[in-house]
RNA sequence: GGGCGAAUGGCGGAACUGGUAGACGCGCACGACUCAAAAUCGUGUUUCGCAAGAAGUGAGAGUUCGAUUCUCUCUUCGCCCA
């Protein structure tokens, strides 16, 4: 019997894809379109498991919808520039471009041996100038609208790179390649005025039924609307500043303010740029490090300025006035009022410094004579000890009363902030989208005319330089333009802009005048379905969010709002991770299993420790090369293998029996079908047609099921279930009629799992009916013969073989019957029963 | 510290709105084929028990005729934010 060769029927089939151009799409009016779309991966050098996982989701869906007749759209394209390809680049003397390229030809190539169902004809590069003259181009629509601006912000410095890190780049306050401790340093940087949209991003969330609640609360909490009360102190001292405004969303615990804290970059500090130990403070506070995180860890530390801060609410009280280190410039106006009795961390900030401590909110179950001693409650509550807010109920009622009163006192008004700062866009780098602005000989900024677009990013330059690259580039940096002389912008563009409209190029990938054609938009947009990791879950998918809004701001290009209808979030590829006795990493190439234990090849003497299963990495060493396994077992085991095992949106184990075990059933399957196409030959009279269709017709309905739900591990179980049934079925005669016509429905539903096996198989039967995906008989899955249950006082105690809709009385007179279970009634008092048509019946005795 | 989620055999995981727990796969055991092994095919496989039977979905309670599913408390783990 021949075995089924992969290599030959998969080379033949991805042949055909491509010189017949199946998958190339095309606006078709008539048909009912459908956008799938994976997120595009960076051209690191190879693929990896995560992309076949991703891919293959998609491309089961995509395959999906073509077989229902949709127009689907399922391109594929490179988020082509970033720092990995110059740091490559850096360290190998390459050209970036050069790097990305090879990977690119690599990483499709490898694409194409998984047998994707893509239009490599909308394939785009984000590094392609053909791609990045229309990104700067709406740059300067969003310079035009207003949403972009540029300001001053601090940067993660590494002063022996001279360069600017990113926050990743910072480990433990060090420069990952340098070492040196980072710095503070403030540039002067463009921004993308996102919180502009804040109160929209949020509200479009509701509109999203279809994405993971997950990823909706990451972006609600991102977003992190707050409800309160702006407040202006009076400030006593011998400075000309004699108001601070700070927001609070606990304008109720006003009485027991102790002291105002301002974060060292208020701009109260200019007043004490003289100041020495200001300046020692201000020293110290850098060091504690700039990230949220490291000052919520660190120490909470003060310096104690000469001005004191009026009680809005309680005018004979005077408090001191405090630089902090807790304080952020960016959150609210850059100062907050203290109530230690209430927060933890002004708790430890008035201890620290002897400061009072007035308790004003009272637990529930607590008398007024509360008081917070050993640590602050920020628990709801009563409030206590404050005048004429006494007795509301915190912060529920008494925040709402206490706005109120300042506001009208006119000392304070209500006011909703938001935690989402605007989107720093300027990145200190060479392999990125040039940003298209020019400064006169006074610094002020222009523009770049957009006829001149694009501002094409410079070649063969020296990457070693310290710094920006572009810095250095003279001859690229100055430029003349109508006889007067201009300095480009050298820093480029965050790569998250260049993903964060990706999916609108797509829909006009060859468009030369615009970013995309609005015809093309209104017929293809929104994405039905975007596929991706989670990690993606706030920036990204935030970023294409607004991007959209940025675009449709103020000259409504298109209808839609939100890019992305429904969102799938993929788990990860894990793999068990190995050591040696030295706890070096092992790959799974360089070990064995020898008399039930793992040693290391070629040396058995060396023991290997089996550790948990954890994401593949390299540097864990736990990779497992998709083109290796391609090469082995072929695409439709792979995408057979990574589709069984767990849920797609749940981690995968990766495992080398499971992988065989795919393989294997793909020869089982070939088997299976060399047996059919010889049962068609032969001339059957009909035996139990029925129960041929019957079988065919519960496995669609479980198969289309599973994909709308997208419970794909569930039909891969499906595939196995078919497979016993109809070897069990071939036993049996049939007529070839009914053979060819229900087994072609089979292989039709896996031909989105398993396409190239699918198709030569459907091929081999030689029939020429159309291939469309096949209905459900909604009747035939009624069965007509059911298994009752009969329970006892709750506990199953056997099964009765019976008629659908049957009676109850019937069922009763069935256990009177029946031995084994009149046994567990016999002699006792029959007190309840409860009857579950076609189900169950329970009998309490 | 806050938010979200999860916990089911030796392992990955099924179980529709509360109604037969363990589908399907891996692993393991036994059998067939073979001189033998691999491959393949077949049978079995939650635990305890010879059996009858009993227990059983992280732990403990509750609602219910009936709970993996609903409610409460706790434990552990994961992810995100701080």
């Amino acid at each position: 019997m021949s075995r089924y060769n992969f290599k030959e029927i998969e080379k033949k089939w991805q042949e055909y894809w491509q010189t017949k151009n199946i998958f190339k799409t095309h606006i078709q009016k008539d048909k009912k379109k459908f956008y799938c779309l994976e997120m595009f991966p960076y051209p690191s050098g190879k693929i990896h498991m995560g992309h076949v996982r991703n891919y293959t989701i998609g491309d089961v869906l995509a395959r999906y919808k073509i077989l229902k007749g949709f127009n689907v759209l399922h391109p594929m394209g490179w988020d082509s520039f970033g720092m990995p390809a110059e740091n490559a680049a850096k360290e190998n003397n390459l050209d970036p471009k050069e790097w990305t390229n090879k990977n690119i030809k690599t990483m499709k190539n490898q694409l194409k041996k998984l047998g994707l169902s893509l239009d490599w004809e909308r394939e785009i590069s984000t590094c392609d100038q053909e791609y990045y003259k229309h990104q700067q181009n709406f740059f300067l629509e969003l310079f035009d609208k207003g949403l972009v601006y540029r300001k001053e912000n601090y940067v993660n410095w590494d002063p022996i790179d001279e360069t600017v890190l990113a926050n990743e780049q910072v480990i433990d306050g060090k420069g990952w390649r340098s070492g040196a401790t980072v710095e503070r340093k403030k540039l002067s940087q463009w921004f993308f005025n996102i919180s502009k949209f804040s109160q929209d991003l949020l509200d479009g969330l509701d509109e999203l039924e279809t994405w993971p609640n997950k990823v909706k609360t990451m972006q609600k909490n991102w977003i992190g609307k707050s409800f309160g009360c702006e407040i202006e102190f009076e400030i006593e001292g011998d400075l000309p500043i004699k108001k601070i405004k700070c927001f609070t969303t606990r304008p109720d615990t006003l009485f027991g303010f102790s002291f105002l804290a301002l974060s060292i970059d208020h701009e109260v500090s200019k007043f004490y740029g003289d100041d020495k130990n200001f300046l020692k403070f201000k020293e110290k506070c850098s060091k504690t490090g700039t990230t949220e995180e490291a000052i919520a860890v660190g120490e909470k530390i003060g310096y104690k300025t000469n001005l004191f801060a009026r009680n809005p609410l309680n005018p004979d009280q005077k408090v001191p006035v405090y630089f902090a280190n807790f304080v952020l410039m960016d959150y609210g106006f850059g100062a907050v009022f203290g109530c230690p009795a209430h927060d933890q961390r002004d708790f430890d900030f008035a201890k620290k410094y002897k400061l009072e401590i007035n308790t004003v909110v009272r637990p529930y179950k607590e008398n007024d004579n509360f008081t917070v001693s050993k640590e602050a409650y920020p628990e709801p509550g009563i409030i206590i000890n404050s005048e004429y807010l006494n007795g509301l109920d915190a912060p529920k009622e008494s925040v709402i009363k206490t706005i109120k009163i300042l506001e009208e006192k006119k000392l304070g008004k209500k006011k909703i902030n938001y935690r989402l700062k605007d989107w720093g866009i300027s990145r200190q780098r060479y392999w990125g989208c040039p940003i298209p602005i020019i400064y006169d000989d006074k610094g002020k900024a222009h523009p770049v005319p957009k006829e001149m677009l694009p501002v094409k990013l410079p070649e063969n330059i020296n990457l070693k330089v310290k710094g920006n690259p572009l810095d250095s580039q003279k001859d690229w940096k100055e430029t003349t333009i109508d006889r007067v002389k201009y300095t480009r912008e050298t820093d480029t563009l965050d790569t998250f802009v260049c993903s964060s409209w990706y999916y609108l190029r797509f829909c006009s990938p060859k468009e030369e005048n615009y970013g995309f054609r609005k015809e093309d938009i209104d017929y293809w947009m929104p994405v039905d379905q975007y596929i991706g990791g989670v990690e993606h879950a706030i920036l990204h998918l935030l970023y294409s969010r607004f991007f959209m809004r940025a675009i449709n701001y103020e000259n409504q290009n298109f209808k839609i709002t939100e890019p992305f209808q429904s969102l799938f979030t993929q788990g990860m590829v894990c793999h068990e991770t190995y050591k040696d006795e030295n706890n070096n990493w092992l790959s799974p190439d360089e070990i064995e299993k020898v008399n039930n234990k793992f040693v290391k090849k070629n040396d058995h003497k060396i023991n290997v420790k089996v550790g948990p299963s954890e994401s593949m990495s390299k540097s864990k060493k736990n990779v497992i090369d998709p083109e290796d396994i391609i090469e082995n077992y072929g695409a439709d085991s792979v995408r057979l293998f990574i589709l069984s095992d767990s849920p797609p949106e749940k981690d995968v184990q990766w495992s080398e029996q499971g992988m065989l075990s795919s393989y294997k059933f793909i020869q089982k399957l070939w088997v299976l079908n060399l047996q059919i196409t010889d049962e068609i030959k032969k001339k059957h009279i009909n035996d139990s047609d029925d129960e041929f269709k019957k079988i065919t017709n519960s496995f669609i309905n479980d198969v289309t099921e599973n994909l709308s739900k997208f419970t794909y591990n569930k039909i891969i179980a499906n595939f196995h279930e078919i497979h016993s049934a109809i070897s069990k079925l071939l036993q049996k005669k049939y007529t070839s009629k009914t053979i060819i016509e229900n087994y072609k429905k089979i292989l039709i539903c896996m031909m989105p799992v398993i396409p190239h096996f699918a198709n030569e198989c459907i091929e081999l039967l030689e029939d020429r009916s159309a291939i469309t995906w096949p209905n459900i008989n909604k009747k035939l899955l009624v069965e007509e013969n059911i298994n009752f249950v009969i329970q006892i006082n709750g506990k199953k105690r056997g099964l009765i073989k019976a008629k659908r809709n049957i009676s109850e009385n019937e069922i009763l007179r069935l256990i009177k019957e029946n031995t084994e279970i009149n046994k567990y009634i016999k002699n006792q008092e029959l007190k309840k029963k409860i009857f579950v048509p076609n189900k169950l019946i329970n009998i309490i005795v």
